[in-house]
DNA sequence: TATGAATGAGCTTTCATTCAT
DNA sequence: CATGAATGAAAGCTCATTCAT
């Protein structure tokens, strides 16, 4: 059938983005050659554009992914039963886990003007505005049931993310630490800022 | 004297840095064309020549100008005479009014690899950690003064300067909240990581 | 195969330096663009770039282009079995048809300087000093055997190539002498410095 | 008088000219820059502008200078009483000792098409066609004289002075042969080509 | 499907030239 | 007279994109 046609590019297509992505994070979006993303698949250039309209469009699907991943992780965390507290350790040590894993991590894909179109855009930004979203649906149902002190959510969340953001810049996959413990201590010292002691 | 016309050389200089640094931040190195540069001053592509060697300098000379002023701004509060939760709250809060006024907060010229000389790597890498230690240095004095519980001095800085080089991607001078109100707020609550109740 | 497709592009190749050096040769390396190759072979500028690293090394092969042919044919003489006097004069003929059929002397291409890296200079200065060395066996050769007076050797080879590299200051293809008379009368004036009377 | 301010003008001019002349045989019309010409002699690009309409004219004027010593030369080696075979050997001594001295010999300026008006090109060919004259002139006397066997005298003369041109190629200041016993001996060596044992 | 080959737009860089001071 | 500064045209080079095979 043609669905299994479908299925084959699917898969290939994934793999591309994974791939891509990995680049593309390492060294932004003008410093990534379509050669490049290529020759680590064992491509060629002109292959890629059997699966992907263009650069951009590879850059949007990228995005999508990535969403997609950290979307994936955080909705478990929400629909556990956990406490807030437990939630948003959790969500913090996923989001960590997943940027040092995949190296990947979403909101590093900054700014993703490049030549997206209007809607190309507003999806990506939705992604994101979901995904932030839910951290400060954890931060408010933490507020609300008194787990957490009241703060103004959407700072407190602007502090969570970019603090975790910034950790690509450093992570060492080879480092003294591994991406488990530091995951551990950012959540603890983190929620400082939001439990009473 | 020639001294008259080497300032008026360096002020140029400045000018063009200053400048070239927003647009930097803003697009990345390889999004930034040397022409978009020059119209920024109304010059042209080829007059930037004149003052640098290639975009490589350019880039390398924004970034220790950058360096300059940060460092600046924190030696003035690490040799105040005030107590490490009000040096933190101000180092905090330079940082956030120097990012969110020049738009040209050095951290988020991520990543200095481009085309550096291993001796232009080392010297803003050298920068870096200076600025960097200031920090530490203000929690650790504070620790030892029992002005903030013990932590992991290097991993709370990490996620304070992470939280701070975040906010870059979202600020918006036109938006609700000042630079001023923001980095009150931001002070306060990244505080709580290190004071006791 | 794809040893097929490697030989297409060797092929295509060979054809670029061939015109590539007959415009380097006439103009000279800084006087030439990389658009005049182009166009005289249909291409456009950044075709070239697929063939080529970049211009250096266009330039480089062309040498050992060049250097290849310029020893097969002086090669191909000194393995004949003519006496001295008449190898040298068909080593100077064949200098001089080759550098004025192909119009791309090596010797022309004086001083590569350019921009080789030490390796490629090293290994275009080893190529002109074999062809200098046959000429040179040659001469001695025919010292040995007394059909040449005795002379220093290197300093007779250095009128006698200096004089053939001049050729192509002032041969015009089509002028009054063909390049065959030419050689002739070149070959039977040069050897009057080593043959007595 | 403004003959004063004219005659210190063409000093100055005689001035650049030498050291341009020097740095354009060496590295060529298009390799050389005005900023180098300007540097070697202390002075800012622009102020060349002051002494030559531009680089063309620069490179015309050196043409002009350098056959006018030459000329000179062999001016005064027609002009005295040898016989032909010192003659000819003075010439070809003359020329030598001017090309490695000066390492700006005009012929090595080769190929003055580069934007030479029809009437620079001219004018400069013109005083090429009276060097190679001269030459000729010499031959030609001593065939009448009997002291040269007959020969084609203008083929004679392209060995001979495509010899002499070649020695910039390759001669070396700090070798060990000095000009001096390098013109002595290539004097002895063409003049086999002309005189019968 | 995949790719070798070609293209052209756009970028960095160089440099002859100009001109106000 | 001399020069610091600016300019713009042209060159080398890169790379996303296309397309015949």
């Amino acid at each position: 059938m043609s669905s299994f046609r479908a299925q084959k590019m699917a898969k290939k297509k994934q793999e591309i983005l994974r791939s891509a992505a990995a680049v593309l994070v390492e060294k932004g979006y003008q410093g990534t050659t379509m050669e490049e993303i290529a020759a680590k698949l064992l491509m060629t250039k002109g292959s890629m554009y059997y699966y992907f309209k263009n650069k951009d469009d590879l850059l949007y699907q990228c995005h999508l992914m990535i969403m997609e991943i950290c979307l994936d992780g955080i909705e478990k965390v929400i629909e556990s039963e956990l406490n807030p507290v437990e939630k948003l350790r959790n969500a913090i040590k996923e989001h960590i886990l997943l940027a040092t894993s995949e190296k990947s991590m979403f909101m590093a894909l900054s700014k993703p003007n490049h030549n997206f179109s209007e809607k190309q855009l507003q999806e990506v930004l939705e992604l994101r505005k979901n995904y932030s979203h839910y951290f400060d649906k954890i931060i408010q149902e933490g507020i609300e049931k008194r787990a957490f002190v009241p703060v103004d959510v959407k700072m407190v969340r602007l502090i969570v993310l970019g603090a975790l953001n910034w950790i690509q810049e450093w992570y060492d996959q080879n480092g003294p630490q591994s991406a488990e413990e530091i995951s551990e201590a950012y959540a603890a010292y983190l929620l400082k800022m939001l439990v009473k002691e």
